[in-house]
DNA sequence: GCAAATCAGAACGAATCAGTCTGATTTAAC
DNA sequence: GTTAAATCAGACTGATTCGTTCTGATTTGC
């Protein structure tokens, strides 16, 4: 029930992104020193988030990276998906895939729906717009943070 | 993002145990025949919930395991704590653990309290009562359960 | 006292994940 | 036109975690 590592840093990278503005084009190398992820790994997620279509990446020397679409139109649910797959608690509530053997018996999978529905409504209401900018917020909620959630 | 395998029977087998109505006694045994959990799995997790308080077990020949506490007070959030450890989906939700080097110029740190609590939330309002005892709804949702969440 | 049944914990194999490295592609400068 | 630098893209390796199975400790019933 925890983030991959590399979801994680997804996430930052993209609130990174999303703070140069727009146009404005960037590169993994710049993103790695701002964020302090290894720049091959800042690398490998560039690659991913281009391929999900997050980023729109320009080769060469001179190049570099931007944002495919607004900061507004781009949620965690779209940034965790590209780096990990379709979110889905259970094999029973990814579509199509029926590879549990008590299909059909089974009580408790009528609830996945709703939970994993509750956990993309709370990933799809986080746009990126809201991560870039959140600088007083952000320093008053760090001690509330300590709440064992 | 995916729930492991071992929460994942550990819910199934806690909500067959809840059929068992409470002072009834019942085994890893039984338990993995109803269910087609395999007994040596199904002994595992019998060890694992014992130990986070959820069964009170029973040695010796004659011996089983039944709920120990009533099933409207056990929720998914117990059973899934009690197999994988706290729900965090992140390293800097972890009350106590910080491990993560981005710590206090991260911004999307405060986000993933929120994210966390309605993940909890979801599972928490899932009780073991309402997993024992739902017939028709389960019958009529399988086919809506093909909605790709 | 003996035997059967049960839970409890340790050990093994497999799969996934994180991280690193090398290569393909493009642009800019000379 | 050529060279060189900078960037993204994909393949590879090591490690950690997960899932499963096996063996042992404990208790009751006969």
């Amino acid at each position: 029930m925890r983030l991959s590592s590399l979801a994680d840093y997804a996430v930052v990278m993209m609130g990174a992104a999303a703070r140069h503005c727009g146009g404005v084009r960037t590169s993994a190398t710049e993103l790695s020193a701002e964020t302090g992820i290894p720049l091959p790994t800042a690398q490998k997620l560039v690659s991913l988030l281009t391929r999900a279509g997050l980023l729109k990446a320009v080769r060469g020397a001179g190049g570099g990276i931007k944002l495919a679409r607004p900061a507004a139109a781009i949620s965690l649910v779209d940034i965790i998906e590209a780096v990990e797959g379709p979110i889905a608690m259970t094999a029973c509530v990814d579509g199509g895939k029926h590879d549990c053997s008590l299909e059909g018996s089974c009580r408790v999978q009528p609830h996945w729906g709703a939970v994993n529905d509750a956990l993309r409504g709370a990933l799809g209401g986080v746009t990126l717009a809201s991560l870039a900018a959140v600088p007083a917020i952000a320093a008053s909620a760090h001690p509330a943070m300590e709440t064992r959630i």
